[in-house]
DNA sequence: GAAGTACGAGAAATCGATTTCGTCAAGAGT
DNA sequence: ACTCTTGACGAAATCGATTTCTCGTACTTC
């Protein structure tokens, strides 16, 4: 790898000027090419640690989320990755597998490598951004918010929600149960705020053990299906407020031989393969990549310098209705 | 963020000290005591650019995969990130989309970055690994190979393919054919050669038409499939060598309304959800997270100074039989 | 007891780019 | 004609850690 000085004696100039060329700034057209020419022969790159040393600053982005191996954040990390690299960014992906302290670990590094902002998803709202606030580096939250001051790019949960108990409602079940998330997560609590508002306000009979909170992932929809058959008088159909419970939820009631055609079930989420899901399915459509665009373009004008108070984008949902029962 | 010069001020010793002390080197005990007081009360972390610019090394690796929404790759990036993270180090996650410019471009970004090194799955044989090579960066190439010389964690390609074809012929199918990837990519040619293996050690009927060369992807797989089934005389059974494939096939059998009962299926890797996949599917298990973790540990041991020849470590497919046909 | 060995620790060089400062020359303004 | 401005560009400082070099003291060893 050539330095700048060895770009500099081979061109005749200081290398400042060097430095100049690569940097926009104003030299003279004859120097420009010399300096051009020299550094195409020595196959000069710059080197970019030099560089953010001095400018105290790189082209990194940090993204923290819980599991990469979740098809919705998948996604996400996909939206964040082409928005980034269009601008010359690179993204260090973290599974934060929601633990606070890897969280904060992941933090402390994306501080001590001077990275240019991060978006996280943070996994409690006690997430310490203190530090990297106050260093003056961009944070956007992605799909959760938190307390701290920052920008933020959410889903109406809602909505989401509102959404998918309505589809089974308009399907004609008669006793909407509903898998919930763990509580103080405030993407999936939403969601079931909007399960609850509909089944109030339709008048819907809701008995004792509806309402069923368990981990985010593919066990804890299982075990809660379970327990609603197992009730005196089982849900005719199940709203799930994430893609992978509602995922557990399917292998239950494949378990315990019901078929999907008289039981309905709704998503807020996509299941993992859209073609191979029961086409009863109602599922909420999330714009995961969307998310990811949008909060690495929030990032990116703040990262160049944008001082506009803080934004919370709150993005809408699709819905992919299942047929009405036969 | 505190410096090492600030640190020796308030220890009353040089800054060359404070560094020993965080290197492990020779410092008297007492001394130690002075730096890591003051270290703690001014909350200082080490500034890893100047550290990295000084070794000419950081802890940071680069992951070249095609693409991460592939469930594949994804859990081949976890076992990468987790074999990682337990060595200090963080990964930078790169898309290449199979594309050789963007995989060239991340290559260059991993040198002048000064990653510690590289895990690729290279889009294709004409990889020009040469500068980092030169530079004398470790490289691990991973699912496929290149023609330089880098040490390579594979899967026994051929094995998976020879497992799908005659977990179909056990099950009594008499018309297999296979859709297979695109040419010139080795993993997915060497799963077909296996399915060739097979039919012909059983001496079974392969028709023109039954091998179709089709992209990696959902829409490839549909394609093809819906080629076989138009033929005059369509196979019973079908082998995909990946799992993208499988998927758009199953769609297109969906569509065709063939059963699964009578269709026999067989995919060298996993569908995307188990759950959800017909129980009839024959499904070959490979070892991705395995792979990412092997590779990982293979590079971390190049990174460490480890010089022994080159390794290829192959890995063995598990397979996931379907049920006899009833 | 003299010479040799070992080790702790400070001063200073170093990594490679960016940036401030200052100089010099050319063109503008009065 | 003389000062003022402007712009190109080199010298040198700077970013913060690591790593020689070097020196002085303490400890062996014959």
């Amino acid at each position: 790898m050539a330095t700048i000085y060895e770009v500099a004696a081979l061109a005749g100039v200081s290398p400042a000027t060097v430095s100049r060329v690569f940097n926009g700034r104003t030299v003279s057209p004859e120097k420009q090419r010399l300096v051009l020419d020299a550094a195409a022969r020595l196959a000069f790159t710059p080197n970019k640690t030099a560089r953010r040393l001095r400018k105290r600053s790189s082209e990194i982005i940090a993204l923290l989320i819980p599991d990469i191996e979740n098809p919705f954040y998948t996604a996400l990390a996909r939206g964040v990755e082409d928005r980034a690299q269009e601008a010359g960014f690179s993204v260090v992906l973290c599974n934060t597998d929601d633990d606070p302290a890897k969280e904060l670990r992941y933090l402390g590094i994306a501080a001590s490598e001077e990275m240019a902002g991060v978006i996280l998803s943070p996994a409690s709202d006690e997430v310490d951004l203190g530090a990297i606030v106050s260093l003056g580096r961009p944070v956007v939250a992605v799909d959760r918010t938190t307390p701290y001051p920052v920008d933020a790019v959410k889903i109406d949960n809602r909505a989401a929600g509102i959404a998918a108990t309505t589809a089974l409602v308009d399907a004609g079940f008669q006793r909407i149960a509903c898998i919930a998330g763990p509580l103080g997560i405030e993407s999936t609590e939403d969601r079931f705020l909007g399960w609850r508002q509909v089944v109030a306000a339709r008048g819907i009979d809701v008995r004792e053990g509806y309402l069923r909170h368990a981990n985010f992932r593919v066990d804890g929809g299982h075990a809660a299906m379970k327990a609603l058959l197992a009730l005196d008088a089982p849900p005719d159909a199940v709203v799930t407020t994430n893609n992978l419970m509602a995922v557990g939820a399917l292998r239950a009631l494949a378990e315990a031989g019901v078929s999907l055609d008289a039981f309905g079930l709704a998503v807020v989420g996509e299941l993992p393969d859209l073609v191979l899901a029961p086409a009863t399915v109602t599922q909420v459509r999330l714009p995961a990549r969307h998310l990811g665009t949008t909060a690495a373009q929030m990032l990116l004008e703040r990262i160049a310098g944008d001082a506009q108070p803080l934004r919370t984008v709150v993005l809408r949902a699709d819905v992919i209705p299942a047929p009405p029962v036969g």
